[in-house]
This record gives structure tokens, sequence and C-alpha cells, in this order.
DNA sequence: AAGATTTGACCAGC
DNA sequence: GCTGGTCAAATCTT
């Protein structure tokens, strides 16, 4: 693969400008205090800050993607009208199953998204709901599903729905825990740059009256600048564990999903588990960003939830960050706030910069000898 | 008809 | 060679 001629360099030489900027304000969210901090009022000034800054990383987040897009169109060599990328690989190759290119629409080769943001939730569901499959507002589209080693239950393969006219990059893997059936793992990679509308979760009842009875945390229906850790998670409790609030949660709607079943019922975020790396585009509130890696929701019949977010952009001194977010509920206020409160509910489970096995040590498995898997 | 899902096969990383 | 991730044709759904 050679590089594009020409612009390849302008073009790296753009990206790595825009990745600068990006970071800058990235750190100047950490820079300035979350407005729940310390359960004082903010400065208006160091709102309008964060405001700004947020509104700016998104913009770099935006343009490094359309660079990256361009990037890819001038050097893969096939900028053909139509993003999809059989078209060019076919029209090029031999043709058929063997010349396939190991690269999407963005020219990103596959494995090499191994380099995009990962990250990964648990969901616990109620009992009644186990036919149900989470459900994050978000259009995606699924496009495979494996049978993987030591796992009871099949892994789902999903893409954002607008990954060929988009050339939005995020998708997810759904597995079900085999330890608890209620349990999904939801690992998502790489962050929307579509500007799909996020729904509010199908059939979350409980979700849409959290959401009523306060903001409208879901980032697609809200301004850009909200502060979901303070407006959508009214009630609800989370802890930092200690440690400085992160900006990359912030922004993070932490709502949005439910399970689009019957009894719409329960459905727990139970953990957190990031690799290293938040969603960039999480941390903006605009239609064009709302990969989420936090999660918030109500819980019909559970006595709590927690949910453990870990990893992050890899900033100095953040690197190590792990936010624990637990939530208790009684009754009928399932509420869950983020971060800078006291907890009252507390879950035993502990956050990881790992990756999926280790999540799912945390529940006390780690895989099981079943034998199911690999290709038919 | 268009879009989504299913499923067997291919491919790359380990 | 094994395994997980993805592709893509076939099939299903709307």
């Amino acid at each position: 693969m050679q590089e594009g001629g020409g612009g390849g360099d302008g073009m790296h030489q753009l990206l790595s400008i825009l990745a600068d900027g990006e970071e800058q304000a990235r750190r100047l969210l950490g820079e300035v205090p979350a407005a729940a901090d310390d359960q004082l009022p903010l400065p208006a000034n160091k709102e309008c800050c964060r405001a700004v800054a947020q509104q700016l990383r998104c913009t770099f987040l935006k343009a490094i993607a359309a660079a990256k897009a361009i990037e890819a169109a001038a050097g893969g060599g096939g900028a053909s009208g139509t993003d999809s990328p059989r078209s060019a690989e076919e029209s090029s190759g031999a043709g058929g199953v063997a010349t396939r290119v190991a690269q999407d629409s963005q020219g990103i080769p596959k494995r090499s998204r191994k380099g995009l943001p990962r990250w990964t939730e648990k969901f616990r569901i109620a009992e009644a709901s186990f036919e149900c499959t989470p459900d994050d507002g978000l259009s995606w589209r699924k496009y495979g599903q494996k049978d993987i080693l030591g796992a009871r239950f099949p892994r789902g393969y999903y893409r954002c729905t607008y990954r060929n006219t988009q050339g939005c990059q995020a998708t997810k893997q759904v597995q079900r825990s085999d330890a608890d059936q209620a349990v999904f793992d939801l690992t998502y990679q790489g962050e929307h740059t579509c500007h799909q509308k996020q729904r509010p979760a199908a059939d979350a009842p409980a979700v849409a009256a959290a959401r009523d009875g306060g903001h409208h945390p879901l980032a697609a229906t809200a301004p850009i600048m909200q502060e979901p850790d303070v407006q959508l998670l009214a009630g609800l409790r989370v802890e930092t564990g200690g440690l400085p609030p992160s900006s990359s949660f912030h922004g993070h709607d932490v709502s949005g999903f439910s399970f689009p079943c019957a009894s719409s019922a329960g459905f727990l975020p139970v953990e957190l588990g990031g690799q290293g790396q938040l969603p960039a585009g999480g941390s903006c509130f605009s239609p064009a960003s709302f990969a989420s890696p936090a999660v918030a929701t109500t819980l019909a019949g559970s006595d709590y939830f927690a949910v453990t977010l870990a990893g992050t952009r890899g900033a100095p001194g953040t690197s190590e960050l792990g936010e624990v977010v637990s939530a208790a509920t009684s009754s009928s206020a399932a509420a869950l706030a983020v971060s800078d409160y006291p907890v009252y509910g507390y879950h035993p489970y502990q956050l990881h910069q790992d990756d999926d096995d280790d999540l799912d040590t945390l529940f006390g498995h780690p895989s099981s000898s079943h034998g199911q898997h690999g290709d038919a």
C-alpha cells in the first residue's frame, strides 16, 4: 500500500495539527472542573469555558475524521464516487472474494481498528428480558455473529448503520455473559462520526420518566452544551473513587440505553470498562458525537446498579483513571448520579483498563470450558 | 424495493 | 493452527 501521492504529507500534517488541537481542548476541559465538583456552583465564566472547550473539541474531532476520510480517499486510490468499499475493491481487483481488500470505506485497515477507542459496558437486565438485547438508542446494523470459545452465547457484531454513507467507524459487540445471562457485555469500538440522531431508547418508560423529570440527556436532541453529569443524573449517586473528574467522562450520555422488549425492564448497567481510551466524540454534545461509554438507567425491579468506567484518552496523570459510578435505587427513584457524590449504593465490581477478559473475571468466571465455537 | 439480518467463509493476529 | 473479526450472498422483514 503506497501513500497516496501529493497531498499525503500535507494531510498528515493537518491531522497532526488537528490532533494537537483536540488534545489541547481536552486538556482545557480537564482544567475546568465540572459544575458538580464540590457541589459548588460553577462560575459562569468557567461554564462558558467548558462549553467552548467542548465545542472546540467536537470541532476538532469532526475535522480529524473528515481529514482521515480525505486522506484515505487520496491514498487508497479508491476515491470512487460511491463510498462502498466493495465497489472500489471489486472494480480494481480480479473480483470475487479472493481479492477483498482489508480496508473499509475510510481506508482504515480492519485489523488496525485496534487503535480505535474501545470500551466495555456491562448491563444487567431483568430476568424477564432475557430475550432482549440492549438498545442504546443509536442505529446499529448487525453484520455478524460468532460463537466465542469458552462462551456459551454467541457474540453479535454491530456496526453503525451509517458506516457506508457517512463513514462512521463505530462498532459494538454484544455478548451475553455465560455466568449471568442477565448481563450483557457491550464492547464499543470507535466513535460515532456520523450525524445520526440518537433516539430515545426504545421502550424504556422508566428512563423516559427520569428524563422528563429533569433534562434531556440525549445528545442528539439536546443543545450542545449540557452537563449530563448534573442534569441527566438527577437523583443518582456516583462516585469517582477519589479520582479527579475526567473531562472524558463529562458529557457522556449515560441514559440512553434500554432493552427494547417487554418489561422494558430493568436493565442494569453493571459496568463500564475502558480499554485505555474513551471515545473522543463521547464527550461532545452534538448530534455528531454520542458514542457513550457511560450508562444510566432506571431499574425496574433491581436493587442497584453500578457503572464502572475505566480508561481515558491517556492524558498525563489520568491514564490510570477509573471512575466508579455506582448507584442504588430505592423504590421509585432510579436515579444515578455521576461522580463527585458520596455513594450510597456500591457495586462490588472493580474497574479495569483492560480488556473484556478482565471484565469477565470480575464476575468471577474466567472463561469456562464450554466448547462450542469456531466457524461452522 | 430497500434495508436489515443470518450465516458460512475468508482473513489476520497471536 | 486456532480464534476472533469481518465480509458478503442469501434470506427475511418492512
